[in-house]
DNA sequence: CTGAAAGCGCTAACAG
DNA sequence: CTGTTAGCGCTTTCAG
């Protein structure tokens, strides 16, 4: 139990030979070494069995390499797409990802945010949930980089959007293309920037072709549970088409805030013996991985979440390399994803 | 752009003092001070916005509190809820995080174990996938803290194992004490030791209750593709029952591997128009949240995973903070969870 | 080509 | 009560 790890100076000592000779033939940097002094280093080294402090190289560098990203939450299968994106690209940077789950609370959210910087990484890619950005802006000031991405911030910073607003006229154009003149709406709460725009774009695209909204049809929960999976909005959907149903108004088309809920609502319907798309169409938005492979596969609103990701900290990695770099503002664009839960 | 974050060593000569004042100050020790010069060095750090820098500290203390969790997959909600549990007994110690995922490539477990060793964290919770240990035992060798949970591996550490044998046998038993005597079994590989065991226990009860396994009902895919989601599981469910009913020697009751492929398995059973839990029992195995939910509600087995990810968390700080504590090797025990889709 | 030495930001003896 | 100082492990001038 040797409690205390080697360190360059146990190796110097070893290879007879100075820190910096250490320092240098281990990071193998160009610095000319004689070939039989750095082969006396090295072998010094496994024969120790050392490994690099990175807390000690950081404090002296001031480079840690890590960036930090703070997400909702990590089980949505949304934001582990999006992770990915990041890590993906981070990795091949050459960067680190310090990941942390906000669960959606402001306080945990605002405590990682501080823990991140005090533990001195690059940057921070954010889905931030909160709208006091007081804090955040005080840690720029101090020189931390930004990015931030799927959710609109109140910020001068990097930013990865997405067209959630276009993104609901698409749904709404498509349906209506299709024939469909009632048209249904069920969602969680409108208390998320991307909510909001979705169904703005979903109203307008009505009004636009001179559909009347019927309140009837249009079905938003009023309180929202928040659970790690997102097993809330399945429940939602359900429970809300049931509303429909018992009221005995059916429309021809439903769009659902997104594809979990577009599940509870399939599941809602089949229950009631009613036929998709045969007697109502169903319309989801995200394109998560299973809405391809449930039955029937769910048409939906595709959000290259993959991409929204490795973009983020493209631009973010750039950013901190580049100190002199403008912040970019990217706003990703929706495809429609045509399956068989529409007709 | 004040690049150039403020140290204590600003505060000090702003405040007219000594860095090692400060450092009593803001670290708020019981260290005596005079409450004036208190005073003069709290303004002086708000003042100047200062944050610590957790490098330095780090460095002097060799306490970095912070821990690594390493898992296969983060928006699988089984480890998903692992690492929450893991989450909240840390913060509740003093710990931070560092959550990494292997994406079940041993190569990245093996990345991320030096990372999180170089960085110095205090010790490591790994649902670890690789059979080749070695690495980990050097690290150990140096004095890093293991704790092994979900998985079990070959190594002298601390573990909190699930019995997942005793779960196959319950799971069958309880089939069979309700009177089925065809029983099924799907099932991605067997090439983890959860799945080895469970089935182990599965078969061996049968024997016992003189059932014989009938190769027809027994069905486990020979590839298994790895996807971020569960998606792999939940389709190998569904194609793997409709293998079965082109035989049209349909069981009375199917156990499945997990929750995810019984879901497969009752969407390819409710396709055919076979009811259940009329026609077919299903059941699964994890009790993940949506199996509570979804339509028939899932008998299953609980593994109490939440709790899992507590109690390693638990285990390693206590190892952490007491050098001398004896390994600890816990296994957790299943339950019944008795729903709508057995009969 | 090699080594001595400074110093990153912080804490903790130790001395006063 | 307060300050001086050493040093955590590392990189990097600078001098030889």
């Amino acid at each position: 139990m040797s409690r205390n790890r080697p360190t360059i100076y146990d190796i110097a000592k070893l290879a007879n030979t100075s820190t910096a000779t250490v320092s240098r033939v281990l990071n193998d940097t160009g610095y000319p070494v004689k070939e039989e002094l750095k082969k006396r280093v090295i072998k010094a080294a496994k024969e120790l069995n050392y490994t690099p402090n990175l807390v000690g190289r950081h404090l002296k560098t001031s480079k840690s390499n890590d960036i930090g990203v703070i997400v909702p939450s990590i089980s949505n299968p949304y934001y582990s797409l999006l992770v990915n994106g990041v890590e993906n690209v981070a990795r091949k940077r050459g960067y680190n990802i310090l990941l942390c789950n906000s669960h959606r609370d402001p306080q945990r959210e605002k405590d990682y945010l501080e823990s991140l910087y005090q533990k001195q990484v690059e940057g921070i890619i954010i889905s931030s949930i909160t709208s006091d950005t007081e804090y955040i802006k005080k840690l720029q000031i101090n020189g931390l980089k930004i990015a931030a991405f799927d959710q609109d911030i109140d910020l001068d910073c990097n930013k990865v959007n997405f067209d959630y607003y276009r993104g609901g006229c698409i749904a709404a154009q498509y349906l209506i293309d299709r024939g469909h003149r009632d048209i249904g709406f069920i969602s969680a709460p409108l208390t998320r920037y991307s909510r909001k725009e979705l169904f703005r774009g979903f109203a307008d695209t009505l009004k636009i072709n001179n559909i009347a909204i019927k309140k009837d049809l249009i079905k938003i929960s009023e309180f929202e549970e928040e659970t790690e999976d997102q097993t809330y909005e399945y429940k939602n959907g359900k429970q809300l088409v049931q509303q429909i149903i018992k009221k005995g108004n059916i429309p021809s088309a439903i769009f659902c805030i997104n594809d979990m809920t577009a599940f509870g609502v399939i599941q809602g319907l089949q229950k009631n013996h009613i036929q998709i798309p045969q007697d109502v169409s169903v319309m989801g938005f995200d394109n998560i991985t299973i809405s391809e492979i449930i039955n029937p596969s769910l048409t939906t609103i595709d959000q290259c979440t993959h991409e929204m990701g490795s973009l983020a900290a493209e631009v973010l990695i750039n950013n901190i390399e580049d100190e002199n770099k403008k912040y970019i503002s990217t706003m990703l664009q929706p495809t429609l994803v045509v399956r068989n839960s529409t007709k």
